[in-house]
DNA sequence: GCTCAGGGCATTTTT
DNA sequence: TGCCCTGAGC
């Protein structure tokens, strides 16, 4: 392992209060990081300095909240010292790393090592299932919000037995109509410790409990990490809290890095409160505050803080900017949203033109995913290459998520949700009757569903015919199957294996449409990153285990591909404010910037959560180097009806010296129109946007006397047309208002029918709806 | 057991 | 508008 600590200049690469946060050692310390402060940087070169200063790689635990900004660090230290060291420093996520502890101390929390995560999606689903199972009324007990409900109470060390203790909380969840749900989250818990499993919080929480009932093992880690940094402490809960002080009360050397400023996940269990009180917890603390940003023009700088100042809660600093003074930040009102896409696509043009950017050092950030349609509608016309952050991850897949169920069955076949999901992809027959009376055992006996199936004849209560039996028996050979070959083969070798074995790879591609080609490319990826798993693995390590279960442990919390794809590299981004934070680019349109979108005044409850919105609107800003545009609708349409939203008040909190808010007369033609037609219709239901792009995605066969009519006239101005060239749609004046193209036409009983593929489901509800009116008249 | 039409319902998101 | 869930009917 060599190093290059000596070649390190931190005279030159760092300032002052940098060099100084980085140096001092000698007890806790809190660096307050303002943006494009260089916080990563301080963080990179402390990791050094503590190498230097003869601290063992393992003996420092580096806490981060995302893959990719514990890779970043990785790759950033690495870099800096020219070697594979970050391999060997106790460096990942909050999840990760307690997710590695616990498999190690498996047995001390009454957990066998084979742990499996549930996602959200598989808790919820498990969670469903309880309800359902304890007879709740799920008018009132909904799952999501249960999810939601049980995640506060694991962040915040509220085990179901403590809150079963609570008098407070049992009044309260009457009041709320949900008196058992102490009964659900208790059923839930225990649920998920008998199939031997973990949702993203009990990963804190069971650490949290294990350092609580094992003293020897928390003395051990506590000896163990000599120096623990946190980076963005400002987002840490009140369970991540805990584990930092319990691990760091006998060395007592701890160092937080973050931004009270930038705090914007208070929506889930995030405590600002965390880095405000960090004094008090701390209290033998040395405070550094990294105040130059080294990102921004000073226009966006002042810009920031003039809106960040109203906050009441936050630590005092004074971040500022010795770069240019740059341009104003342009505000520009919109007609409707498709119109603001519009702006912002010739606004993409003409910074391209002016200021010679690249698409890549552009983004347009949003409050909501679902805003990005109108975008990208307006993008692709203009054609302008973009990529687009967040939505569906893939491994939140269908298909992926079904693979991966086979091998986390075959890892830990107590795991319900991976059976449940599987046992009948591809089709078995076995359905969901089966899986109740396989289910209704199991809870009687208090065991999983593999159990039953395992030895079904121990069971005589379970009442299932023959040939579903025999399926059931089948389906087990395959997983048994699975088992025994799971360490043979290398990670990929035994996903290639396993969707040959199972009829997964048979069932994709024996299924032409577009999906199931888009499926098989998923699973295609899928072992592709298992390759490069291996590959990084055996890189550094020869004898590395590369086995399906490693690649399990490590694919288990990742949410996204962090590989980014080559075609996507001079592209724009476009990302909701969330996913921005961390990035930076040289010109940010901030579009959406609605009262609705960015509630400021009375909607928000109470003043945490109007602070919270402040500072999602100051970390926006500060995303931006040199140049800001924001944008905003002055009507929508929200669910296909039509609001008339005001301009949010955040917009005026920004001094008007830095900004230069143009009204804008040049309404866009088309919108214009197609608000007219909409005023001067009485008609509350069509599409307000024609045509979509998006690819043909749903097939449905539309029996309609009316629409009949069309495909049958297979001639037009005497040219004979193939059905695939008929398009069904909805004509108001000029303009056409969803479109269906028929595919097939069938002649049945009672008339005929045109097969109709929808480009949406919201077009074809409206062409459906026309349907019914015209049939009726 | 499967399919498909119709009803209900919508933040932000990482792990 | 779009998507997920459900229950009726095959």
């Amino acid at each position: 392992m060599k190093n290059n600590f000596d070649v390190i200049d931190f005279l030159n690469d760092l300032n002052q209060t940098q060099k100084e946060a980085v140096e001092y050692l000698d007890g806790p310390s809190l660096i307050v990081a303002g943006a494009g402060s260089g916080k990563t940087r301080v963080l990179t070169y402390k990791i050094a300095y503590l190498l230097k200063n003869g601290y063992n790689p393992s003996s420092i635990l580096a806490l981060t909240f995302t893959n990719k900004a514990a890779e970043e660090m990785k790759q950033r230290v690495n870099t800096l010292l020219g070697s594979n060291i970050s391999n060997y420093l106790e460096m990942g996520t909050f999840h990760g790393i307690f997710y590695k502890i616990l498999r190690q101390e498996a047995e001390a929390i009454g957990f066998n090592k084979n742990i499996t995560i549930y996602d959200t999606s598989d808790s919820q689903s498990l969670i469903k299932t309880l309800i359902a199972s304890l007879n709740l009324n799920d008018e009132y007990y909904k799952p999501n919000l249960m999810y939601g409900r049980i995640s506060r109470c694991k962040n915040n060390l509220l085990t179901p037995h403590k809150y079963r203790m609570s008098n407070d909380l049992q009044i309260e969840d009457s009041k709320a109509r949900i008196p058992k749900f102490v009964d659900l989250y208790e059923a839930y818990f225990k649920q998920c410790k008998m199939q031997n499993a973990m949702d993203f919080d009990d990963l804190l929480l069971y650490a949290n409990i294990l350092f609580r009932d094992s003293p020897d093992i928390l003395d051990k880690y506590m000896n163990k990490f000599k120096f623990i940094l946190v980076d963005e402490y400002q987002d840490t809960n009140m369970s991540q809290y805990i584990l930092i002080k319990k691990l760091s009360t006998l060395n007592n050397k701890v160092c937080v890095v973050g931004d009270d400023a930038q705090s914007i996940y208070g929506f889930r269990g995030a405590r600002i409160e965390n880095i405000l009180n960090f004094k008090k917890d701390f209290p033998k603390h040395k405070l550094f505050k990294l105040e130059q940003n080294y990102r921004s023009t000073q226009t966006i700088v002042n810009a920031a803080n003039s809106v960040i100042k109203k906050n009441e809660k936050q630590i005092s600093k004074n971040v500022f900017s010795e770069n240019n003074t740059g341009s104003l930040i342009q505000i520009q009102k919109a007609l409707t949203d498709s119109e603001e896409a519009i702006i912002v696509a010739k606004g993409i043009n003409e910074t391209i033109l002016s200021n010679h950017l690249p698409y890549a050092e552009i983004a347009v950030l949003y409050r909501t995913n679902a805003q990005s349609r109108n975008l990208e509608e307006a993008l692709r016309k203009t054609n302008i290459p973009y990529k687009i952050y967040g939505g569906l991850s893939f491994y939140s897949r269908q298909e992926i998520k079904n693979v991966l169920a086979y091998v986390k069955l075959s890892v830990n076949p107590s795991d319900n949700e991976a059976f449940k999901r599987i046992v009948n992809y591809p089709s078995r027959k076995i359905g969901k009757v089966t899986i109740e009376k396989l289910q209704d055992v199991a809870t009687q006996n208090n065991i999983s569903l593999w159990e039953v199936i395992e030895t079904p004849n121990a069971f005589p209560q379970l009442n299932i015919n023959a040939g579903t039996l025999n399926r059931l028996l089948m389906f087990r050979d395959l997983v048994n199957n699975l088992k025994a070959n799971i360490s043979e083969q290398t990670a990929s070798e035994y996903l290639n294996y396993l969707i040959q074995e199972t009829g997964i790879y048979a069932d994709l591609k024996n299924d032409k449409s577009v999906e199931s080609m888009n499926r098989m490319e998923n699973v295609d990826e899928l072992i592709n990153a298992a390759k490069n798993f291996e590959e990084e693995m055996l890189k550094d390590e020869p004898d590395a285990d590369v086995s399906i279960s490693s690649y399990l442990e490590n694919v288990s919390l990742l949410t996204d591909m962090d590989n980014e794809a080559e075609e996507d590299f001079n592209k724009v981004t476009l990302m909701t404010i969330h996913s921005a934070k961390g990035l930076e680019y040289d010109h940010v349109f901030l579009v959406g910037l609605e009262e609705e979108l960015f509630p400021s005044a009375m909607s928000r409850d109470t003043q945490a959560e109007l602070e919270e919105e402040r500072r999602l609107f100051y970390v926006a800003i500060t995303r931006a180097r040199k140049f800001l545009t924001i944008t905003y609708a002055s009507s929508r349409f929200r669910f296909g009806n039509l609001i008339y939203p005001s301009p949010s008040r955040f917009i005026s909190e920004i001094d008007r010296n830095f900004v230069n808010w143009a009204e804008n007369e040049n309404e866009h033609k088309a919108t214009k129109n197609i608000f007219q037609h909409y005023r001067s219709s009485n008609q509350t239901d069509y599409n307000s946007k024609g045509s979509k792009y998006v690819p043909i995605n749903k097939t449905t066969r539309l029996k309609s006397d009316r629409f009949v009519q069309k495909p049958e006239k297979t001639e037009i101005d005497g040219e004979r047309l193939t059905p695939d060239q008929i398009v069904v749609g909805l004509k108001i004046r000029h303009e056409t208002f969803g479109k269906g193209k028929v595919v097939a036409v069938e002649q049945t009983g009672n008339g005929k029918t045109a097969m109709v593929h929808f480009e949406n489901s919201g077009t074809k509800k409206l062409l459906l709806s026309f349907a019914k009116l015209y049939a009726e008249n």
